[in-house]
DNA sequence: TGCATTAATTATCTTTTGTTAAGTTGTTCT
DNA sequence: AGAACAACTTAACAAAAGATAATTAATGCA
């Protein structure tokens, strides 16, 4: 079900980590099924559950001024899914997360997760490597923004995430890009021409 | 010399913060001068050395594939800079971070600030909001570049920036937003026309 | 299977951006 | 102050992106 090797590649836990160090974690949690189309973060909400997508994936999106529909974030099977805006900045949520194939997560409340976490130094220590590795992927997105162009800000995610770009509509990796679908398929359309 | 107020209002640091609670980091550190145009950290750095600007600001920049200078960050006075690759990764800084004025800083290694904070409950639980604060930063940035247009982003910059706008070339700011000096030059036109 | 919906592509047109280079203004430094 | 350099603006052109709409392809679902 935790898949803990892929756990520890993501995450790049300590060597020694294993199923028994998150055992506490994992009973307190709910194992919870969404449907295609579901929402398990709702705009406004000022939840503090935090999901771990155990199958399916989960979009966060938002509804920009134009009313239009706009993907910030895809999360696939072992990412962990917060309310970005209620942890950051205790604000209620501006995004919808919402499931977009049949989904299955663990969930629990981020603060009694913290509770447990700090009874443990190993899972203390571990867990600072999640928010090293959330930090890391913004990171490396805004230098993505800054040095790239559309065209190989898109060759960048396709190789960085083969999975995600053959199960999600191009549309939401065009948002993510922040670029239009129609400017993303020219870009398709140009990079099959020259190979 | 330090503003404690500054960094409370900027960290969002508990009410009760005050300076005795930074005092041995404060004793730990080196003060610095650095003048227009030094560099604090250089490209291939793995210094784990961090900065508090405490007068003047400092620029991470990267070269990219084409030998050009991209601008990435500004880090004006009571900002905190840090090796950013070492920091997150342990890698090697793929940065410059260089004095873009008379610069004055203090600074200390970051394991050994980690030492003196967690000895303190106060100092840990008030250096999580520093990690918060970069990671709120890193996420509107991002929702900047997804959710609006070089204009609304320069907009949106100024509006955010004001202290900074005015202190730095404009190029500098036009890289931070992903787009080139020039075509900034023709947003600020077209801006001042609409006014 | 077939109908309805959604996504992707293509086309057309407009707007914006990138690129390069020239000209202007501003700064720095001796 | 004057020379040298850096920054900003403007221009001209090419390339790319946005907007809108029509067409085609794919998908979902009853």
């Amino acid at each position: 079900m935790i898949d803990i090797k892929k756990l520890k590649e993501i995450y790049q836990f300590t060597k020694g980590f294993s199923f028994t160090d998150i055992r506490d974690l994992v009973k307190a949690s709910k194992r919870k099924k969404f449907k295609k189309k579901d929402i398990l973060i709702n705009i406004n909400s000022t939840s503090n559950e935090v999901f771990m997508v155990l199958k399916g994936m989960v979009r966060c999106f938002r509804i920009d001024e134009n009313g239009e529909d706009i993907t910030i974030a895809l999360y696939p099977e072992n990412y962990l899914v917060p309310n970005v805006d209620y942890v950051l900045c205790k604000d209620k949520s501006r995004s919808f997360y919402e499931a977009i194939e049949e989904t299955v997560t663990l969930s629990m409340d981020l603060d009694a997760a913290m509770v447990i976490i700090e009874r443990s130094n190993n899972l203390a220590v571990n867990s600072k490597f999640i928010y090293l590795k959330f930090m890391k992927r913004m990171y490396q997105r805004i230098q993505s923004f800054v040095l790239l162009s559309p065209e190989k800000r898109y060759e960048l995610f396709v190789k960085e995430n083969p999975s995600i770009n053959t199960r999600v509509p191009d549309k939401y990796i065009a948002n993510i890009l922040g670029i239009t679908p129609v400017s993303l398929s020219r870009i398709r359309k140009r990079l099959s021409k020259n190979n």
